[in-house]
DNA sequence: GCCAAGCTGACACGATACTGACGCGATGCC
DNA sequence: GGCATCGCGTCAGTATCGTGTCAGCTTGGC
């Protein structure tokens, strides 16, 4: 994960920095908000750690125009500023969390993870489904904590339905997003497939909608 | 949106009731974990506010056991610790935010519509007539917040009132609409399905208009 | 009170879905 | 390179479910 730092405080800078790449993660870190806007057009970032006060201007205008041109890199406010307006006006321009000076590194890296696995399009790193523990980014399953193993085909139907949970997909759709186009199947698969996957995963994972479809249990 | 306070400061609770309420969202507030657990399981909430020290518990454990058993609406963590490591047990317990005792009110707002955002997650419209909510892009129905199973023919025929509502159809019109040229009926189906279709979504859905046929009912 | 229209429980049949078994092809390991 | 393993598409037999039909009952109009 690539994370830049914007931070004009060196000691400071220098602590998170190494903080994070104790976390293993990769780290930029500029001190004015003109390098930062270079780094940010040039290179793609996972997350972006901006300071609020720096030398060329204040954090808030600067997040304010990096969401209007859109970009939707999540980014952390570190601040010394303990305004309940300023951390308002901080969220209200598109911050997606907040770290008040004197912070706990061991905190930061707290939040760091839980932003970086919203980014990653869950809510959480592990998607829990009743008695299912998925991890998208690993592509893997726990059922009542015991590990699942699922083959490339499973998971590529049960990713389908946690993308859209409730939603009714009809077999031809599923097919659709199972196989390329040229490729098509001819028989029962996806009843096959769906049948495998609820021996693995439990009978009640995947509801069936006779004559239309399958759609994933309420659980 | 549907928020669950949890907090057993009646003062505190309060003002974050009515602050809530005052965004135009639907709070429902308990003041303990067991009251809480059972709402939770009864129904279905956007978000959770979550005090952490409750007479009968306190909130991480609560927390965990929520995540474990599936449950991933979203978690703002209330509380007055302002312990580091708690506030990290927090996160790591599967709390999506944290508020700090005394907050701002207006804070609280922000996160929430900051969470609630991260979160918009239904991008299919839904019709609410009476006490049914219905997808149709899904094809699902809830009455009274209860799903109820309907079977392709079922669906179709209310998804043809819904598309014509107070409209009068019909017999004719309501078999050429549910039947291809060719596979005619020749008995009373349609009142067969009717009454079906009224067992499960109830009495008053479709109105009888004797000698003509049906609408959908005011609700 | 009579008749027509509508309602609904029961039933049977056809359609649909499930699942264990099989075989082919790809992959991995000596 | 040969052998074992594994994934997966297919098939067939079985189980399940939906729904059209009917019969008996209820309701409503006159």
């Amino acid at each position: 994960m690539r994370i830049l730092l914007i931070e004009d405080d060196t000691v400071l800078g220098a602590a998170v920095r190494d903080q994070i790449a104790g976390d293993r993660q990769s780290v930029d870190w500029v001190t004015r908000l003109d390098t930062a806007a270079d780094a940010l057009y040039g290179a793609s970032y996972d997350l972006v750690l901006l300071d609020l006060m720096l030398p060329d201007g204040r954090g808030i205008p600067f997040l304010k125009a990096l969401r209007a041109r859109g970009d939707v890199t999540p980014v952390i406010i570190l601040t010394a500023l303990d305004q309940i307006t300023d951390r308002i006006a901080g969220l209200n321009a598109g911050a997606d969390d907040y770290m008040i000076k004197p912070f706990d590194l061991a905190e930061l890296s707290a939040r760091i993870g839980s932003v970086a696995r919203r980014y990653a399009g869950n809510p959480n790193p592990i998607i829990t489904h009743g008695p299912l523990a998925v991890d998208l980014a690993a592509r893997s399953v726990h059922r009542d904590g015991r590990p699942v193993q699922l083959t490339a085909r499973e998971w590529a139907l049960f990713e389908t339905f946690l993308q859209r949970p409730g939603q009714l997909l009809s077999k031809a759709q599923l097919e659709d997003k199972l196989y390329t186009f040229g490729s098509e199947v001819e028989s029962n698969t996806i009843e096959a497939h769906v049948s495998r996957l609820r021996k693995k995963l439990g009978s009640d994972v995947i509801e069936t909608v006779r004559g239309l479809g399958y759609r994933l249990g309420a659980a």
